[in-house]
DNA sequence: AATTTTAAAAATTTTGAAAATATCTTCCAA
DNA sequence: TTGGAAGATATTTTCAAAATTTTTAAAATT
């Protein structure tokens, strides 16, 4: 198979994100090699650079692991999130202009239309994916205006850290839940959108509440 | 020259910490490894592990540098930390036991020794390195006991940055500089130990404001 | 003179294998 | 049985060279 380090590189972050891998487990390069037709120290790579985004975990002479799951670290990433969404959401809605009122507006229109089709239930083949990308890309865009790129890009990484710990606790995921997210989406885009920071930062922690 | 890469890493760290390295300098592995007399994986590796940290910065195909500084990534990076480390204390405020307290006092104790030496005059060599493990401890103590590891962990990397964008920014550190600071350490443990939650933000935010 | 093309040099990434290190098994003694 | 060596196995790390890509500098074209 022939697969280029990018490539690798995605593969095995959609594959820890969907917990392909099992929460803790072993992600040995020579095992992982043989997957994708390179060398070993081309996965080693690969797994250190995942390890800064958190997905990964490595120990020194240890090697590396899919980022253990439990509760309590369910809880802290959640946490977390809460905190930089809503820094960073108060920044936005400082700063940002009409423009960014736009492609927040977008971003929700996007993201509500594909979560009216799964609460309809003709829920199809590859929409989770859709609506995961949808997702980030609301939320992203929400605080995309604070002005600082370090709470950014540490909110992209709690967030895809985020998304790894929910797939591997099985909840319902039935059209109930996204009823219910349409309506927490909704509330988010309307007090930022108002400007309303203490307003939004509340709907900010009662989205992501369920998950404390 | 023989030297692990444990050593390596820790070498390294040092001197982007210290401005051996100015910002933005290319890291050239196959430069490096003469200097350490290792081969130039290694070296990659180790910056690979340092980009994790924010030290430097990797760019696929263009190899790393020296994290950039500049007027606004300081701003950016002592915003974050003073978003981090207030949250960080307000929850071992809340959480923490007397053990913590204890840990706090000891911390502040040993910091405050070495900062009433250097801002007598006396400063020797290898103070500075002193002084910087001794303000990272006490401001890790503080936050020490919020129960986020995550937070713990970012507030870490954060840190590192911080100390190596200021480094980089010629300003006078003499005697004055650690007069004041003595001041606002004081106040934060006051805070602290008080458990005023609203005092001690306030005084983390006094501490930090002057880099922003 | 400014831009694009081309060729050479330099740097980065990948490889495959050897060396170092950790982990597991088996066996023996307490 | 329990605990601990000793050896066997598997994994991780390191290495030096090959392959790829980027950068630099010079030449050619507009």
């Amino acid at each position: 198979m022939r697969t280029t380090t990018p490539e690798i590189y995605e593969d095995l972050q959609r594959k820890l994100m969907t917990a392909s891998f099992s929460p803790g487990e072993k992600l040995k390069p020579s095992a992982l090699q043989g997957t994708y037709g390179c060398s070993a120290n081309t996965i080693r790579d690969v797994l250190l650079r995942l390890s800064k985004v958190g997905l990964v975990e490595f120990e020194m002479q240890r090697g590396f692991r899919a980022t253990r799951s439990s509760e309590e670290r369910r809880s802290d990433v959640t946490r977390f999130r809460i905190l930089l969404e809503q820094e960073g959401a108060r920044g936005s809605m400082r700063e940002g202009g009409v423009a960014w009122e736009a492609r927040l507006s977008a971003a929700h229109h996007q993201l509500s239309h594909i979560e009216k089709k799964i609460a309809r239930s003709d829920i199809a083949q590859g929409d989770m994916e859709l609506w995961s990308d949808a997702e980030f890309g609301f939320h992203q865009t929400l605080i995309a205006d604070c002005r600082s790129p370090l709470l950014i890009e540490t909110f992209g990484h709690i967030y895809v850290q985020f998304r790894q710990q929910m797939v591997s606790q099985e909840r319902d995921f039935g059209t109930n839940y996204f009823r219910a997210i349409i309506a927490e989406h909704q509330a988010i885009l309307e007090a930022a959108l108002a400007r309303d920071e203490d307003h939004c930062s509340r709907a900010i922690y009662e989205h992501l509440k369920r998950n404390l």
